[in-house]
DNA sequence: ACTTGTCCTGTCATGCCGTCAGCTTACCGA
DNA sequence: TCGGTAAGCTGACGGCATGACAGGACAAGT
């Protein structure tokens, strides 16, 4: 499926230079988390792994380039946003532990991944198709699992005719992404983390459901 | 209050000093709409404005510190968006109408300068005060009403007393600026904005009141 | 030791950055 | 009218990042 790691001039790459390869990533990840997008120099990222410009521009186009494999890693990762949701039931108590364990879950994520969240975020926004397609394959899981709960209820008659599962399901992700990328602003505030995550949580279940959870 | 304009070396700058930099700062807006963020070149900008990079120079320190100086002015405009919901009713019938009108507002303000609020909001994710506090000023006046709302609503008793306000309406609004920011995300997923609309103010309305919207 | 293919880097042309000295232009008081 | 002064602009320059190439270093097999 992934078919062999090339260079920009086609070659196939073996083990040490998998490794180059792979550190250069690392080093780049590094950089992102430290000092702003528009600052990151490909010299800096090369100096930092041990080697030269040069060797960078072996593997990658250029810094965009780079920091797509990146973001293509973490979205294999992010997968495992689903079972946040598979399988969960939206009734009663168990709703609101749902609508819990998907706050923490989806924060927690973004957290650890901010740095690279960023760019591809600013990337889809600038309307790069490489990078908004990425955000969706890693929102997808989430947003799916949404709107089908969504769906459901509506079936059910629970919730409204007129509500678009998708459009819901989209905001509230777009919802969590947000908050969760602007943590600090947040407690700088006045609102406390652990404040944050259940009213969070209590906007989702609302949203969901229409309705307050049951404690 | 504002004092006077002046150049990066302590000069004040007069009248033909002030169209310059004011041609500057309109050529760097077009820029930003048109091309990434990060390739955004002082020359290019200069070029533009048919003068000399050095001229930039003269009254920005750099690229960043002049978005900042947009960003200031479009903060100015944003206040304006206290008016969305200044004596604002939120029960019943005109709650529904409060909400839709601020979903419509601030939509429309993200749309008129999305290219600087995505800058402002990579600035402020990245963790620069000046960024980040820029985004609050713009963000205040609703947000300070939406809290001031909820607030009101839980004070009646209409609203559960463990909710939040700050953060209940800090997460309402960022959630109004992502979808808005993403726009183009949702439509090609399969939301039209027409439909996404009013999904968005029936949320708003849900987190506000906890409540459905009586239409 | 020799060959082969991978891997890395020195080097170079190009172009942007950021600064300065110095030239031109506008304003103002005598 | 005529300097004087401050504003306004730019050419030019050292410095650095970019991106390409050719050639040297290295590992592995024979």
């Amino acid at each position: 499926m992934t078919g062999q790691v090339r260079t920009v001039d086609g070659r196939v790459a073996g083990r040490r230079g998998q490794a180059t390869r792979q550190k250069l990533l690392d080093c780049l990840s590094e950089m992102l988390s430290s000092s702003p997008y528009r600052d990151v120099k490909v010299i800096d990222v090369a100096r930092k792994a041990g080697t030269s410009p040069a060797t960078f521009y072996q593997y990658f186009p250029d810094v965009e380039g780079a920091v797509l494999e990146i973001a293509e890693q973490m979205a294999a990762e992010g997968a495992a946003l689903t079972e946040l949701l598979e399988g969960r039931s939206w009734a009663g108590k168990a709703g609101w532990q749902t609508a819990q364990e998907l706050v923490d879950g989806f924060l927690e994520f973004w957290r650890k991944n901010d740095a690279i969240l960023r760019v591809v975020d600013l990337g889809a926004a600038e309307g790069d198709k490489r990078f908004y397609k990425l955000r969706m394959k890693i929102l997808n899981s989430v947003n799916n699992s949404l709107a089908d709960a969504v769906a459901e209820l509506q079936a059910k008659g629970r919730v409204d005719k007129d509500v678009n599962p998708a459009a819901v399901a989209g905001s509230l992700v777009a919802m969590l992404a947000a908050v969760a990328s602007h943590q600090k602003g947040f407690s700088s505030w006045g609102v406390k983390q652990a404040e944050l995550k259940p009213n969070l949580a209590l906007l989702v279940h609302l949203g969901v459901t229409g309705r307050k959870p049951t404690k």
